[in-house]
Formats: structure tokens, sequence, C-alpha cells
DNA sequence: TGAATAAAGTTGAACTATCAACTAAATAAA
DNA sequence: TTTATTTAGTTGATAGTTCAACTTTATTCA
């Protein structure tokens, strides 16, 4: 206890960001495995758009997931060879892809949202609103801080 | 703008905290990388507690860290390839790997201080102190949260 | 129109994360 | 003391991240 809670209190930022997100990576994955889904924490992050989205070209996807293009090359790879989603070639313009989900893919989609609503109530546990609210916005303002040069 | 300040506000914590973990960690690898520093985040965030530590297992980084046993074996494969840390075997203990900073990594470490007060520094601006308070007393408690079953 | 440039994606290489299976050494139990 | 179990670390496989170099298609502009 001591211990622990002494060498998290000399924790900087950037080594508890690091750490909250790798276990909120783990935990998510594992709250999906349990209920006998299988997903990735980036996966989900990028069928979320896709879903809302209906027709994201990958540059889409980039943006708004805050994502390397070729990260999204990557997941979108992935998701395909899930038979989640399909890349469908621009009419207009052949350089983009349109990334359509599947069947399977909406279904998918419907199974997990769940999931991430029980990890998102784990995660805040025992945390007021109003410090969550201060977290999300120093998170974003963080986010401006470093989007350009 | 209105386009951008949008998306964020309806961003969730988990791509909240995704997103800024990738930019950060970009940032700190670009702003070494303008000093002529070669190092990544995660060997940073490896390379502290081993200087903090002097002897450090492997064992007791991945504790500290919060990385996988896995993870520091291949980190500490990559600071040893480029003759930071060497390993050496405990003499009461076989199983055991104290991992000792070279000159070389000592003189890293020195180099590096500086680059990761700057990142701080451009992360952190406009932020209050409060705020900033708030924010790593949620960063510790999500951290807790997750951290046993 | 034709050549230069820009944009959307892909590929390869090096690194990190996670899981499962493994080796070797130390400790516990019979 | 011999066997069983635990502990520290490694290896292989699969996925994601970043950079740089590349292909293909659109756009610009001389």
């Amino acid at each position: 206890m001591e211990n622990k809670d002494s060498l998290q209190f000399h924790m900087n930022m950037g080594k508890l960001i690091s750490s909250v997100h790798n276990m909120l990576t783990r935990r998510f994955v594992q709250n999906a495995h349990d209920a006998g889904l299988d997903i990735s924490l980036d996966q989900w992050m990028v069928l979320g758009p896709i879903h809302f989205h209906g027709d994201a070209s990958q540059k889409l996807l980039s943006e708004f997931c805050f994502k390397d293009k070729t990260s999204i090359t990557r997941i979108v790879n992935t998701l395909e060879k899930k038979n989640l989603v399909v890349r469908v070639t621009d009419q207009l313009d052949h350089r983009i892809n349109r990334i359509i989900l599947t069947n399977a893919g909406k279904q998918l989609f419907n199974d997990v949202l769940p999931i991430m609503n029980k990890t998102k109530k784990e995660v805040s546990r025992d945390i007021s609103e109003s410090d969550i609210e201060t977290f999300k916005d120093v998170l974003t303002k963080i986010m401006s801080n470093l989007e350009n040069e």
C-alpha cells in the first residue's frame, strides 16, 4: 500500500497517461473477451466512426481517430480480414477508399456498445462528475497544445 | 474550428486518453530528435527507473513502469543493443538480471532530462496548477479502479 | 494540353504491447 | 532428499505505431 501509493504519488503526467492508457486497453479487451467478443480497443476506436459515418474515407478516419494513415491502413486490413468492413473505391475520386460496415460489422458494433459502457463505468467508479469534466477538459486542452507544431 | 471542437466535444474518455497518449509520444520523440537524441518514450520510461534504482531487476522495472514483463525484456534488449545498459546476473539469485546503466546510458539520461521538461512544459501550457492536480488525481484514481481484477 | 505537384493509400522496417508457451533457477512440500 | 510448484526471464506470434519511400490518381498552372 504505502509503497505503491508513494510510487504513484511520484509519477509524472506522461507516465500516468501511458500507464492508464495501457490498463484501459487491457481492461476493455478483457471485458470484450469475457463476453465472447474478439476486438481490440484500436479496432473499436475505428469501428465506431465507420459506423457513425456510413462511408468514411481512410483519411477521414485518420483525422477523426487522431491516428496515422498507416495505422488506419493496417487496422482496416484487420477489420477487413475479419469480414467486419469492406473497402469500396469512390466512383468520383479513385484515390479514395470508402469503408463500409458489413452486417457482421454492424452486429459486432451493437454487441460491443454495452461492453464499452461497462468499461467506462469501471473506469470512472467513485470519481465525481465535476472531476471527470475537469479531466476531459484538461485532456482536450493538452490535445490542442500538442496539435500543431 | 467549429468542426474540430465539436468533434472533441463528443470524444469519450477512452478516445481522449488514447489520442493524448499518441500525441504525447510523438511530441517527446520529436523533441528528442530535434535535439539530436535517439530515444523513444518507452525507452525513456524504462531508462528513468534504471537510473533511479541503480541495479533494478526486470521484475521491478515491470512493476514500476506498469508494463508487461515481455515489454521490459524487449525494451531492455533495445537499450542493450544501443549500449545504454548491461544485464548482470544476480550473484545470489541466478534467475534475476540486474540492469545497470553504462556511461553512455548515464550521459543519455542527463541529455534527455531537459527534453522531458520541455515536453512537459509544452503539454501543460495554459492549464492551471489546480486543474493539473485534479487531472493527476483522476488518473491515479483510474489506475486504482483498474488495478485488480 | 502537358508537366509539376499534391493527395490518398500501401509497403517495409524497426519498435512496442499482449498472450501463450517455454527454460532455468529457487523454494516448498512430501 | 526428491518431487512439485513458483518465480524471473525469454521466445514466437499477432497487432498497432511511426517514419520514409513508393504507387496511383487528381489537381494546378505554365
